[in-house]
DNA sequence: TACAATATGTCCTTATTCGGACATATATTA
DNA sequence: TAATATATGTCCGAATAAGGACATATTGTA
């Protein structure tokens, strides 16, 4: 597989599906901004700007995708987020449209 | 599956990832604009705005992912679009990283 | 003959998003 | 104690994209 678009495809669906990506990562453990930061730019080898992190994930949250609780850790306060039964839905819809157009292929 | 979703989601990944998408229909079989347009907006129920088709399949063969022949049909002067070697490779690398994705649910 | 459909393209104003800076607070390490 | 790392958030000017109109040409239909 060529490695030379494969930054750049991530790079492309980091960018426009960042929500759906986020869901993703909150699904598997719940976490927080910080975190997801530091893991997407290690996993993909690409920079997150924490702005636009940070409000996608209060969007997640308003439409109920998401649920947030602040935890005190070693002093840092954290806002910790989990994927509610409405996101899960949502990550589930997402994945099936996926599946038929690999399916497809 | 939630159909209450689907519509919202099909709409976000035309929207987002249409060069993408129209690499998948044009990859599937040559065709041009127009035809793509009615194709997607019947196969999804979604509107597609020809000022963005366009552009953005101009800006498939700006980067060498599609050729174009003009075409002589019944009168109708069509642009009909092919993908080529590097657009399969592209194609090809993005499906790759969905099904790592998939595959980690 | 007028209208709808096929077919492709540009242009312009508005809306949205980007990238980066500004801001704040604590903990750890040099 | 100064710098770095953790942690979250806002704001603003610049760049980009969206939506729709403008433009043109042919064919088929009412």
């Amino acid at each position: 597989m060529s490695e030379t678009y494969k930054k750049q495809i991530v790079q492309h669906i980091i960018r426009n599906l960042l929500d759906i990506q986020l869901l993703r990562i909150i699904q598997t453990q719940p976490t927080w901004g910080y975190k997801i930061k530091k893991q997407v730019e290690a996993d993909f080898n690409i920079k997150l700007r924490h702005g636009a992190l940070y409000s996608t994930l209060s969007g997640l949250e308003q439409k109920g995708f998401v649920e947030s609780k602040k935890q005190q850790k070693d002093g840092r306060a954290r806002k910790v987020y989990t994927i509610t039964e409405n996101g899960k839905i949502y990550l589930q819809t997402y994945y099936s449209i996926l599946q038929g157009q690999l399916e497809s292929t």
